[in-house]
DNA sequence: TCGAGCATAGTTGCATACAATAATCATAAA
DNA sequence: TTTATGATTATTGTATGCAACTATGCTCGA
């Protein structure tokens, strides 16, 4: 792993994390300075930031942490609303009982976390929910719909939206998961496409109410029209 | 425009025209020497030109250039067939009245120059169906949709397809483009999306077909099961 | 004759110094 | 008081030299 890619993932967390707040200049000396390394492996990083969506580059002034608004959320589902649908239609015709029983392994255990209810265990499941996701992204076998999701599939959003599940939309989640899994096993790629889109509305859902119940902690984020995102 | 910017569009440009072929390295050192700059504006542009996709990084080996294959070109159609319609869905509740007559001009200079059948002007018609694509991504609206577009849609490859359409292949595509505008002006955004995924659709049976009339030039290329990209 | 290991060459990866550019602030003139 | 203009400063953009790494070919041993 080159300096470049550490440079990278250390930045990239702390956006996440909010180490670096939405519109915040990112220097290139100074964490340069910070993380011990010279300019050009943070430019480098920077550069992939940027066209990763992460941050942006203003010419001659530096790269700036983008901040996410209710809009560009919206903007996310809508394009997952299509693209995720035509992960598991691929993958109804191409993936392995090996990948089956994986997937059905990551249902259990998320079904069994979903027993609990802490934020430890909410935790879990987006874990396991992630590698849910990335298991048909596998099966479905096209690099192109992979880098897509991947480019505009921001984790943090995703993640983050199970903790403002409800007990009976977690629930219905589960069930989802378990029924792509007979929808691949009976190679029905509609069948699968069709609980998928349910899915991921279903999680857009969510998603849209938990704008309704912000906090007092979020009014200043708010007035600028932006989320967190970690 | 800064150095990195003329080196990633003339590299780009050469690969587009073939002047570097598919699996070729691009030598930082080589090319920076022929285009006068030092390495690291050239470094740059083959970061960014891997983060487009048009080469890939082998560690401490270099650049190389994709290669084409004809399964990638199906993977290409089968995200347009979703995302395409999806542009003109959401232009269709968006789009001005000055947008709209823009869009009647580009398929007024279409039809007239599908009139004659020449080379000439193909490549004339190739220019304006991009403006035509261009205007309706701008009256979507949706800066990820068009991000994602950007990154699939590999001018060459869909411009390249209309000096291989029939006569009757090119008027049914003139006839898609008065249909979607009609669409439009109804507001009408399944009927648009009905329309652009058939002119898509039929893009690809153009391609597909050309497939199999290879010449004997290209036998060398198919061998490797690879595709001229411009 | 085959394989393992080592040397070497060629390439990228990184650091540092310098150049260029644009924003900002102060100052002066209208 | 406001605006324009120029100096200054902060920041990115570029060049160059050196370091690190990988692949390749050669040599030596089995």
């Amino acid at each position: 792993m080159t300096a470049a890619d550490r440079v990278y993932h250390i930045i990239k967390q702390r956006i996440l994390n909010g180490g670096y707040a939405a519109g915040s200049y990112v220097r290139e000396a100074t964490i340069g300075e910070e993380l011990d390394y010279s300019r050009t492996p943070i430019r480098e990083a920077l550069r992939r930031l940027v066209s990763d969506g992460w941050v942006e580059a203003i010419p001659h002034h530096g790269a700036r942490v983008v901040g996410w608004t209710q809009h560009d959320v919206e903007e996310v589902f809508e394009l997952r609303v299509l693209l995720e649908p035509q992960v598991v239609r691929r993958a109804a015709k191409r993936i392995s009982e090996t990948q089956l029983i994986t997937l059905g392994r990551l249902a259990d255990q998320m079904e069994r976390l979903s027993q609990q209810d802490d934020e430890r265990a909410t935790d879990g499941i987006a874990v396991l929910n992630n590698q849910f996701h990335a298991e048909l992204v596998t099966a479905a076998d096209s690099p192109r719909l992979q880098r897509l999701l991947e480019t505009i599939v921001q984790v943090p959003v995703s993640r983050r939206s199970f903790h403002h599940y409800t007990r009976e939309e977690l629930l219905c989640s589960m069930q989802h998961h378990r029924e792509i899994i007979r929808a691949l096993q009976n190679r029905d790629a509609e069948w699968a496409a069709a609980i998928m889109r349910a899915h991921i509305l279903a999680a857009r859902a969510a998603q849209m109410r938990q704008k309704q119940t912000t906090t007092a902690a979020h009014v200043e984020r708010q007035r600028n029209n932006e989320l967190s995102i970690s």
